[in-house]
DNA sequence: CGGCAAATTGATTTCAGTCAAATTTCGTGG
DNA sequence: CCACGAAATTTGACTGAAATCAATTTGCCG
């Protein structure tokens, strides 16, 4: 199936507006009181270097379910990720669906090598994002190498986390997948310096499907098997406690 | 099955040596003479430039099965392959494999996030590689900010590559798979500038099955009914002739 | 030519998918 | 705050595509 699409783009484009979840950081310079910016592309950059980049930036916001773009769509923008969650797809033309990735507050999407996006990106949570048109941005990359080394570092991540989730994909069982799951959104979750132990798992057991290869029916089959073995427990509001840390692994691990 | 690995590495280090195959360019300036080089990192150099490079660079001649380097290892070198096939693979400790990609001339390997290769390389067929110290080549990163870029390039490219065949892995079926590989393996020969159609398929069933997340049971049982339907042709000396591209495309594309 | 690894083919099993039916959760409005 | 209805999740019964186990057969290299 086709996701639903608005019949008009429901995000709230602000034209300006600091990127501030939490506390602190009230006005001026919104890059610069930027709380998530250590895990951004911006990362390396100095005072005056943020100034040209608040220059070029738009903040959206983004309610569950609404798309962000799509694939084949031109590629016009690149965005990165200041809260909320995040996924990003490719869909077969009888609409079978493979999440390639769900992304959180650092991340960055719409890098495209080509003209036009390789995947569809939606948000799962409420979220605000930082827009870049991709134009202005090539300039500043031109112009800072250092943001233009971080942006390489940060695509390596993304490849070498590609790879070990091709391995995932092709080679592990359904147990094994949500195993390495859970531990992989409960490190991440840690990275960003959020709890990583009762874990947050904001999408559906479909979403999930998705970008584990497996059905609903098979993830909630999985997650039921793990709780009765006691190797988790299903908490409110889409969390996860890992129970057993040690066991998770050694399952993700294939043993 | 763990890959059987030689008491020591039979790779033989050349000190200098152009990596010239077909004909022209003979001696002085390895790196001007390349006949790769429009593939590579390289690209963007000036012949200034491809003199510092020049100084860094070693030659690396591999035999088939020859491994290159293995996951975990300490990543000292990256690699550019200037002729031959490679595969590049993940192992689980039970000795199932993913091979994450199969590396022809133009293609780089090892560019690690971690200090560590994120996974082992082996010689599928004779091939020529070159080798980079690492911290000599990010030296000339920083000093050519070209080649940065040409290298973000590349690894977006990758990127999509690998989102494309997490595609395949967690939503194709096993004739879907297969016709996807074939082609691939056209469209990636024809970018090099060789033969698109009699595809050259240089490395075994065993391995395409751990590439598509298959048996080489499958694989081979695929092989046959796609030529029984008249979509493909199995020529000698591991080439295959694709009869009906477009039937095979809309395969690939799961219609 | 002979030996051996790779590939193919066949028989059977199994893990996850499919189809179907509860049951739970959650958002909304009274 | 609670009741309702829709959507998400869970559970169950059964099916099926690919895996596994097991022979052949092919073809490559010495």
């Amino acid at each position: 199936m086709h996701q639903t699409l608005s019949p008009f783009d429901i995000s709230r484009i602000r034209g300006l507006a600091p990127a501030q979840e939490r506390a602190g950081a009230e006005k001026e310079s919104p890059c610069g009181a930027c709380s998530v910016r250590h895990l951004t592309f911006c990362a390396p950059l100095g005072e005056e270097e943020l100034n040209h980049v608040t220059r070029i930036v738009q903040n959206v916001e983004l309610h569950p379910g609404d798309p962000l773009f799509d694939e084949g769509e031109e590629a016009t923008n690149i965005y990165s990720v200041t809260a909320g969650a995040m996924k990003v797809y490719k869909l077969l033309p009888d609409g079978r669906r493979q999440i390639i990735g769900f992304l959180f507050s650092g991340d960055f999407l719409g890098l495209a090598d080509d003209e036009v996006y390789a995947y569809s990106a939606e948000a799962i949570i409420h979220s605000t994002l930082c827009r870049f048109p991709r134009r202005k941005l090539e300039a500043l990359l031109e112009r800072y190498p250092r943001m233009e080394r971080r942006l390489l570092g940060m695509a390596s991540h993304e490849l070498a986390a590609a790879q070990e989730q091709m391995l995932l994909l092709g080679r592990k069982t359904a147990r094994e997948k949500i195993a390495s799951f859970l531990l992989l959104l409960g490190q991440r979750a840690a990275q960003r310096g959020q709890t990583a132990n009762p874990v947050s798992v904001p999408m559906s057991r479909n979403d999930i499907g998705d970008y584990l290869g497996l059905t609903t029916e098979t993830v909630s089959r999985t997650f039921t098997q793990l709780r009765q073995g006691k190797l988790i427990a299903l908490l409110p509001a889409g969390r996860v406690d890992l129970l057993d840390v040690e066991a998770l692994r050694e399952i993700a691990e294939g043993n």
